[in-house]
Parts: C-alpha cells; sequence; structure tokens
DNA sequence: CATCCATGCAGAA
DNA sequence: TCTGCCTGGATGG
C-alpha cells in the first residue's frame, strides 16, 4: 500500500544502509536471479526515489528499478548501525512497521503527538523476526523467505524485497525513459507548473488526474481522498474548472501530507484539532479514507460515501467537497 | 479452512 | 473497462 512517501522513506532507508558500499545480492525466489548477479559484490552507490518508483545507481552504470505495486514490501534487519530495522510498504505482520525516522522530532502542528508505538532506538521498537536489533551482538542474517525476490546485504544488515510489481536493472538511458513517463513528484520539490499546465487543459475528473502518475508522481488513493477533502474539492469535478490557484494548493498540499508521512511512516492528515474532537472519540488519522458512514470530523453528519472511480474506491463528504 | 480485499498499474479488449 | 500480477492480513464459516 505504498503511496510516495513510503518509497521516499525506503530510498533514504537503502541508501543510509548500502549507499556508497559494497553489497551482496541474491534472488532467493529465483525470479531476479541474473540482476541479483550482476548486482553482487558491486557498489550501490545512491538510492533515490521518484513518485512510487526507487531507483538504487549500480556501480558500473546500472540502475536498478524497484516499484511495490499493491503487494509489495521491503523489510530490514541487521545491527546496530542500522537506522533502524522495519518494514516499509504493503502491511505486514504485526511488528513489521513502518517506523519514525531515527532523530526526527515531529514538530508541525498537525503532525501527531500521539503515536502510540515505541520510538526507534528505545529498545522497544519490534523488528523483523521478532529480535531486537538492541540485543543482537552480532549480525545473523536468517534465512530469507523462499517469496523473497531480492536480498541485499552488508555485514551490517540486510534488507528483502518481496511481492513487488517491478524489480528490474536498467540502464541509465531506460530509467531516463521511464522518468520521462512521470509527472513532478512534490517530495522532490518539484514545481507544480508542469501538473497545473496539463491538469488546467483536461476534463477529466481531478480525482483521476490526481491518481495519474504521469500528471503528478506520488500520489495514491489515501492522498487523492484527503487532499480533495482538505481542498473541499469534488473528486468529480473536472479538473480545468478547478483553476489553477487551486491546483497549486492541491499539489502543495499533497507535498505536505507527504512530507509529514516521509516523517512519521504513516499518513496522517487531520489535523490535531479535529482528531481531539472526532464525533464519537478515537483520534482518527483520515478524514473520508475508508470513513464511509462515519461522521464527518468537520460537518459532523453521516455524509461520508464511497464510490468507484476508474475501478479504485473513492471517499468523499457529500456536504464538505464541492 | 476458504474467501475477500488492498495505499498499484500494465496490458489486453 | 477488465484481467492479472503476487502477497498476506482480515473476515467469515
Amino acid at each position: 500500500m505504498p503511496e510516495g512517501h513510503s518509497l521516499h522513506r525506503l530510498a533514504r532507508q537503502v541508501d543510509d544502509v548500502f549507499g556508497g558500499r559494497r553489497v551482496r545480492a541474491s534472488s532467493p525466489q529465483g525470479r531476479f536471479t541474473e540482476g541479483a548477479a550482476l548486482i553482487d559484490g558491486r557498489v550501490l552507490e545512491r538510492a533515490w526515489a521518484h513518485g512510487k518508483h526507487l531507483f538504487a545507481d549500480i556501480e558500473g552504470g546500472r540502475v536498478l528499478h524497484i516499484h511495490l505495486g499493491l503487494y509489495g514490501a521491503v523489510s530490514f534487519g541487521g545491527d546496530r548501525t542500522f537506522t533502524a530495522a522495519s518494514s516499509i510498504g504493503a502491511p505486514r505482520r504485526i511488528g513489521e512497521r513502518e517506523l519514525p525516522g531515527l532523530g526526527d522530532r515531529v514538530e508541525i502542528g498537525d503532525a501527531d503527538d500521539d503515536d502510540p508505538r515505541p520510538a526507534p532506538g528505545s529498545g522497544q521498537e519490534k523488528l523483523v523476526c521478532g529480535v531486537s536489533a538492541a540485543r543482537v551482538p552480532a549480525l545473523v542474517a536468517p534465512a530469507p523467505r523462499d517469496t523473497v525476490r531480492l536480498r541485499l546485504q552488508t555485514v551490517h544488515g540486510w534488507a528483502d524485497l518481496i511481492g513487488a510489481t517491478a524489480c528490474q536493472l536498467l540502464t541509465r538511458q531506460e530509467a531516463d525513459v521511464l522518468l520521462a513517463r512521470l509527472g513532478p513528484d512534490p517530495l522532490n520539490d518539484d514545481a507544480p507548473d508542469a501538473f497545473v499546465d496539463r491538469a488546467s487543459r483536461t476534463r477529466r475528473p481531478i480525482g483521476a488526474v490526481l491518481m495519474d502518475q504521469s500528471m503528478v508522481a506520488g500520489v495514491g488513493n489515501i492522498f487523492r481522498a484527503e487532499s480533495l477533502f482538505r481542498a473541499g474539492l469534488d473528486p468529480w469535478t473536472p479538473a480545468r474548472e478547478v483553476g489553477e490557484q487551486r491546483l497549486t494548493a492541491l499539489y502543495r498540499d499533497n507535498g505536505e501530507l507527504m512530507r509529514m508521512g516521509v516523517r512519521l511512516g504513516r499518513i496522517v492528515s487531520t489535523t490535531r484539532e479535529h482528531r481531539a474532537a472526532a464525533p464519537g472519540g478515537g483520534r482518527p488519522s483520515y478524514y473520508v479514507y475508508k470513513r464511509q458512514g462515519q461522521a464527518c470530523l468537520v460537518c459532523r453528519r453521516e455524509t461520508i460515501v464511497v464510490e468507484e472511480m476508474a475501478a479504485r474506491k473513492l471517499y468523499r463528504c457529500m456536504v464538505c467537497q464541492h
């Protein structure tokens, strides 16, 4: 269930752990044996992301390209020199979760100040295989489960990729072709212009345009639902009727939400005030996503509905979004 | 146990 | 618009 924030966290983690280091690579599952052999023993120079795509520059000029799709995830494990063991991507077993980054302090008022999970480095966090890294003096990588498409490893730790839609080695030119198909990524500080220019010329609903990775990269179903609610926009509004100013604001707000997601390791769209005053209690992270039939945090009426748009669930408040 | 479902997307129809 | 990829948690019997 990875949206752009997860891929940027993943890129950061892979870069922290493997960047500039010689890595071992293998494909226990067998579907990336050739690629793994080409990576094995080379330096992983740098890991980076654009939208929902992860890239890693490999010594010699090739580029590892990973797309997690709907099911993909990477679990990390290792000794203390690893930032924090965690799993990034689709939700997995309890204890394999995305964790806020080490040393990150949540400062913004909208951010969660009540995250129930233990802080990384506290020794309380649960790590892959149920083993706390703090208690492991030397690295002993567990045998990978047989669904692991790619295992990367150094003397300090490992990363296991499962369930990915794409895991391939590209030439630099092939990577450029792929990048050219993607729109600007708010998490890479790309200007909104390309998104605004194209969106203001199409009659397609703004809800569909936001999900189109060639229009803006990294927005998924949750960011779509939540950013449109925050903007008070009906997802079915033709994009060209939204206006350049609101399109720009929408792009920037998606950037805000995604940066928050990078810091927290999960998406929190509601303001602290709205969370605290939620009808029926609880501290919901979302305004509309998967909240159909419940009371809206803003208008407090039971006006949140779920529909389908292009074969994906679409959530909105019938009162607050026009 | 079986079945459904998902924060995604390419390719066929 | 529909199907398939590919994984595991949630749900229901």
